[in-house]
Formats: structure tokens, sequence, C-alpha cells
RNA sequence: GGCGACGUGGCCAAGUGGUUAAGGCGGAGGUCUGCAAAACCUCUAUUCGGCGGUUCGAAUCCGCCCGUCGCCUCCA
């Protein structure tokens, strides 16, 4: 049974969706700037579940939204010079380039913000016509007084939260605590046309809207950083339970945790080139940022530090290495290696609140028992392919970086390796440690395993 | 002020009432090797921020203190 923590109990609870197909939500990105991190984060772990409950043999229906209308977009086309749309554009597809360089899979469906307001206009004008949203000069807010759980995700109530609030409070509402769901047009910002005149959404009712419209107006998992329980996700739940009459809008509520940054790395004005996905991948593997992230439980705050993505690095390496040589090597004639245990402490770890750390324990204990029964000549081919299926389940490719410019190409390295086969044959060691050299230096390691000689890319 | 998280070996990080405190990185020694690399073996926290308390028994529960951090109207 999997259990998940979820954020609106404060507790680990069973897992049990409510009919054939899983239905997840995620939040996705705002796009005015390339992925980060911290994105990468978010992602990663609920493509880790996502793949996890296929593995259990759910099916799952997840949806990632864009939001691709807000303020920040505006503000940075503004600054760029260019329309709005094109920052939107550039942006999805940069998100897509991060995504897909972390093997992160595809959600089933990624709608857009901008591409379902009728159903966004159709979400605000049932609120109205409930008695919970009421007009004002064009714009559109969400009567919070009349959800009398609100805050119960956050643990918040709407006395406190004005009594600190610290941002400047819009005059005129009903309520200081009120939200908007419909803002009224100003002057060069995208509109578009609603029954209270130009205008474009509020911040949180597209995430309602494009959830009901693609899974219904209950799901079974809502997923998001830890960043956004309030006031988004507390506001999308009472504008969704408001709006479907239903209770609880999500089952689940799982939060990620934020990366802290390290001492003394602080990375600059924008958090600079290691903050972002794309210019670390030119650095590190997707399986060595992966590794990073789970190697720490989902809701902890995982530290950023270049040092620890390299330790990764080197890691994950031991695993791949392990696999290539149970393949490299005749299938032994011994005993084949029993793996169950492995396979079930994987699945007890993964089945406790996604215990990845747990899980990757088990996958490395797994790879040391292999490496030693491999020696002994054992069959090894079962346990590599369960090494090869639950790495998989964790988004691993367990391919090698991708090699350098000033590389050789396969056929080439064969050539050194034999060049350098001939002259340990006729033990000139001098030649034979310089075409070693040689291949080091372009990243490439030699080893000679009784009359074999591996070599692999680092 | 309110809500909340965290402090475990050189570094990262599981464990949350009861065998010898997972795993990774790093380090030391060894096996293998022409020498290496990789792999494997051994060692690397009598101790879990501090002080009290509960208990037969606590890193795990309670209290206080110290320290770090997040959120509190638009950040994953």
């Amino acid at each position: 049974m999997i259990q998940l923590y979820n954020s609106l109990t404060r507790k680990k609870e069973d897992f049990t969706p409510m009919g054939d197909e899983v239905k997840m939500y995620v939040c996705g990105v705002t796009v005015y700037d390339e992925s980060h991190l911290g994105h990468a984060l978010s992602s990663i772990v609920f493509d880790v579940l996502d793949r996890y409950l296929e593995y259990r043999g759910y099916k799952v229906r997840k949806v990632q939204n864009f939001t691709d209308v807000d303020d920040k977009i505006i503000n940075r086309a503004n600054a760029d010079g260019v329309s709005w749309e094109q920052i939107t554009e550039k942006y999805i597809e940069s998100f897509f380039k991060s995504a897909d360089g972390l093997n992160v899979r595809r959600a089933t469906v990624h709608p857009k913000a901008t591409e379902d307001m009728p159903e966004i206009i159709a979400l605000i004008e049932k609120l109205i016509q409930g008695g919970d949203a009421y007009e004002l000069n064009g714009s559109v807010y969400y009567r919070v007084r009349n959800k009398s759980d609100y805050g119960k995700l956050s643990g918040q109530n709407i006395d406190q939260m004005l009594d600190a609030s610290r941002g400047e409070l819009e005059s005129g509402k009903e309520n200081p605590a009120d939200f908007a769901l419909w803002k009224a047009v100003k002057p060069d910002q995208p509109k578009w046309d609603s029954p209270w005149g130009d205008g474009r959404p509020g911040w949180h009712i597209e995430c309602s809207a494009m959830a009901f419209k693609h899974l219904g107006e209950q799901i079974d998992i809502h997923g998001g950083g830890l960043d956004l329980i309030f006031p988004h996700h507390e506001n999308e739940i009472a504008q969704s339970e408001s709006a479907s009459g239903k209770t609880p809008f999500s089952n689940v509520w799982m939060h990620n945790g934020l990366l802290r940054i390290a001492n003394g790395q602080e990375m600059s004005k924008s958090l600079g080139n290691a903050f972002n996905v794309n210019s670390a991948l030119e650095e590190f593997s997707s399986d060595a940022i992966r590794l990073w992230i789970l190697q720490s439980h989902y809701r902890t705050n995982p530290l950023l530090d270049k040092k620890l993505i390299g330790d990764a690095e080197r890691s994950i390496r031991r695993v791949r290495q392990a696999v290539q040589a149970a393949d490299a090597v005749e299938v032994g004639s011994g005993e084949p290696l029993d793996v169950s245990g492995f396979k079930r402490r994987f699945e007890e770890a993964m089945d406790d609140d996604l215990n990845t750390p747990q899980a990757l324990a088990a996958i490395f204990d797994l790879c040391r028992k292999m490496n030693r029964a491999r020696t002994d000549r054992a069959d090894v081919s079962a346990a590599a392919e369960v090494v090869r299926e639950l790495t998989a389940v964790l988004g691993f490719t367990l391919e090698a970086p991708p090699q350098s410019s000033d590389g050789f190409s396969d056929a080439e390295v064969d050539a050194l390796v034999e060049r350098r086969k001939a002259a340990r044959a006729e033990k000139r060691w001098a030649d034979a440690d310089a075409v070693r050299d040689q291949l080091e230096a372009a990243g490439i390691s030699i080893s000679d395993t009784g009359d074999e000689t591996i070599w692999a890319r680092n």
C-alpha cells in the first residue's frame, strides 16, 4: 500500500484513487524566465511519483499547466521590448528543453491558461451566481468570508493574516483578504473579452479551471512547491470547492521542499548559471542532477551546492558501470543472484511517502552484491535487469554523459585500445601507458579485467 | 506578531521508542594489476545542537534553551 503525506491533514495516508485512473495535477511554471534547479526539483519529484504509480500498476492522468498570463510576464516583455506572447513561447520551449534534458516525462496534458479562457470565465460566472464572488469596477473578487474553512491548508486564519499583511491592500473590496478572480484591463496589457469587460484572469483561477477541464471537479493528487501553499493552493481550494460544491477538491496535497543555497555559493543576483537547468545540464548529467535531488527526501530542503552534484556524478557512475560490466561479461555458470529482497526493499521505501534515499540505498547495495557475484562468475544478468528497472522508476537513464567535443569516435577508441593491447602483449609499457594517458585526457577510462580491456566514457 | 520546517560522522543524507545508527561522497589500509583505473574487502558517529523530564529502555516522546531557514496576496 502506497502511503503519501497529505499537507491538508498533516499525516501520511494510505493512497486510494477514486477511479481507475489517478488524477494528478501539478502546478507548473509561470513562463517568464529559464527554468532553474528549483523547478527541476519539483518536476523530478512529481515525475518520480508518476513513474512509481505506473510501476505499481496505476494508470495516471497527469496535468501540468503553464501560467502564461501574469504580471511578471508582462514586465519581462516590456523589459525585453518584445510581445508577451514571444516571452511565453520562448520560455515554454525552454521549459520543455530542460524537462527533456532531465528525463522528465511529459504530462498527459500541458494546458495553457490562455487556451482555456472560456472555462476560466465560465468558472468565475458560476462563482458569482453562487454568491461566492462579486464584481467591482470591472474586476471580480472571491468572497473569502463565505468559506468557513478558508485557511485549512495553510493553517492561517483571515484575521491573523490581515494583521500581518505586508502588502498594500486594494481598496474597495468587501474584505481585504478577498482575492482577484478577474482583473480589469490596464493599458498595454493582454486582455480578453468577458461579461465584466476586457481584462485577464487573476493568478489562482486558471489552475482550478484547468484542473476541472482536464481532470474533473475532484482529483486524487495535487502537487507543487511548499511556497505555493499560501496563497495559491489555499485560494485554489476555496474557489474550486465553492464552485463545485464538492469537498475536498483534491484528496491529497503534496508539497516538495525548496532548495537551500549553500553558504559561500551565493548565486549572484539572478542566482546565476549554476541555478539554470539548461546550464547545469551542460556541466552535469541528468542522472547526477536527479541523484543529487533524490538522495534527499522530497519534503526536505536539499542543499544546492555544485560539489554535491559532482559527488552524485561519481556515485551514479558506479551504478552505470555495474550494469555495463554485467552486460559485458558472459553469463556466468554459477547460480543466478537472488534479487527479490532488493526489489522488496525498494518498494517498501517508495511506498513510504516516496522515500527515495532508502530506495537508492537498496539499489546501491544491489550493485555492490552484483559486482561481487560477477567476480565469482555467478549469473548476474537478471540482477542487472532489476537495476535497470528500478533506476528507470527514478528516471535514471544510465547513459554516459555526452562525449566532449574533443573526444574520439567509438571506432577510434577501439583502434587505440587495440594498439595498447599490442603494446602490452610485447611489454612495451611506456607505449601502452601513453595510449591510456591520451584516452584518459579525453575523458575515457580504461580497465583491464583479466584478458579483456573495457573502456568507458566518464 | 502568526503559521511552519530543520539541527545525525570530514561533507551530503535516511532512520522518529527497543538487534551492531541505512546509503552516497571523501579519507586510510589491503586484494587485484607490469603500473594504474574500476571493482571487491577492512576501517572511518559508544553517538544523534544543549540542558532537564517521561520510560525498564529515546537520536526518536514532553518541556525549556541555543542556532539555521521558509511562508504570511501573486516564487516550484
